[in-house]
DNA sequence: GTCAGTCCGTGGTCTGACCACTCTAAACCG
DNA sequence: CGGTTTAGAGTGGTCAGACCACGGACTGAC
């Protein structure tokens, strides 16, 4: 072991003293990061220096960097360096999908989630969406209508409106938990689309049902639109439950 | 608890090519603990045998290994080896306020959160909640009645009353989010109590509410059940600002 | 001025060693 | 014989130094 320090043993003492190396340095640089010290943007020193900096070995500060990295706290990019990232909620679904894999029935359940979001998503944003909120809203209930005989499409213009729902309420945390609630939703929402696009009583539902709502959202009426997002939840559960059954008869059918 | 068999791993040489040594590993993992080969209380083998088995070396095994440790997905005992971890919701909660800490008004914003969670749990549980449920439910309501003029219990039988709602309505989903956002509330939580806890108004609202709340879910009323949760949380805040007016009024007038 | 090549700083990886902790089982003592 | 102590093996924790691979900047030639 090298000459060690008087201050670096100072430090230390000061500190966390049950926990690893490791695990200093991580929660070194994230409450860093929790006050603002380090920003989006901020370039880190070498490694090498770093190391040297917090009197950790060079193995013993990558553990902790990568494991920021891993979160998505930072960008560690060959030949440049490590930077700060945004904050990004793809962590959060990624940590959320693992919080619920043992789980059972998984889809139904986030599904639970995200009617919960957005209900109370429309509630706000009957309160605070601004008049670009709302005309954004009209342009994707146009786009959802003209995209209704394409699954990929219109499945995205869906996810984009009701997106914008949760957008215009104006709460960051809301917004950040349905966007990590999304990814495990997509799978089924896509599949779902591809089964029914065709059938003429769910597309005319579909397009009826998303007016309404943003009709009660123009009024900024949270009751009314509240309740007419949950019928369209609940409208748009039956239909596919139907569709499903009949081309599960269909295929015994064909038997 | 069973050892992980060498011949589990050797499979993997046309894996993904353009990740890191240290990001193939994690990724290695996380999907073995997605797919359920890995569960709660298995014992990793030794580093040194992993990282030949995988063909890196120890410092880039201890990387990804680490980055598991630190999202609680693997607990590392000094001396006895890697254990894999139930997952834990704490880490949600973790990864979420990294992700808000950013944002301004976070506190209001989760509290937005919770409400859309209660508010959709309750929906469900009046559908779902079993006989044990409801008598937790009144078990608790009889505590926060008994521990109103103790801050600090009072706060956990609130919490505790609300949590088994979410619990009732049976969807992990709704639980492990709401457990995720709950030490985002507990700071503000105790701290109103303790500023409020001798208001009349405010502790007899509190019973009231919270009765009311639990006759409706008794009653399986879901649309009662929501309003008067709304209801509480609504007069439940108005009160809050009240109290803080007249505290900074009377601070005012002694200076 | 543009392009190429070189050089330097950076992260990425490896090796082999040693320390610290935990458990177990053998050795020891009563 | 039974309980206690101790030594060993196996594990994670840390370290130092070296080398490779990538990216950008500088410099030189054209």
């Amino acid at each position: 072991m090298q000459d060690l320090a008087v201050s670096d043993i100072i430090v230390r003492s000061n500190d966390e003293e049950a926990l690893g190396g490791a695990a200093r340095v991580f929660t070194f640089f994230r409450d860093k990061l929790l006050s603002g010290e380090l920003k989006a943007g901020d370039r880190l020193l070498a490694e090498r220096e770093l190391a040297l900096a917090l009197g950790v070995s060079r193995p013993v500060l990558r553990e902790a960097l990568r494991s920021l990295a891993m979160l998505g706290l930072l960008d560690i990019r060959h030949g440049r360096g490590a930077f700060v990232r945004a904050a990004d909620a793809s962590v959060l679904g990624q940590a959320l999908t693992l919080c619920l894999a043992p789980e059972p029935n998984i889809l139904d359940d986030v599904l639970q989630a995200r009617i919960a979001i957005e209900c109370q998503a429309i509630r706000l944003a009957c309160e605070r969406a601004s008049e670009r909120d709302l005309q954004a809203l009209a342009g994707m209930l146009d786009t959802l209508v003209v995209s209704l005989d394409d699954p990929e499409k219109g499945g995205q213009a869906d996810y984009a409106f009701h997106l914008a729902i949760v957008r215009a309420s104006g709460s960051s945390a809301l917004m950040k938990i349905y966007e990590a609630i999304s990814p495990l939703l997509m799978r089924s929402h896509v599949e779902r689309r591809r089964d029914t696009f065709r059938e003429p009583a769910i597309t005319s539902h579909l397009v009826d049902a998303h007016r309404a709502v943003f009709l009660s959202l123009v009024q900024r009426d949270p009751d009314a639109a509240e309740s007419r997002l949950r019928e369209h939840f609940k409208i748009g559960d039956e239909l596919r439950r139907k569709n499903l059954f009949t081309s599960y008869q269909s295929q015994a059918s064909n038997l």
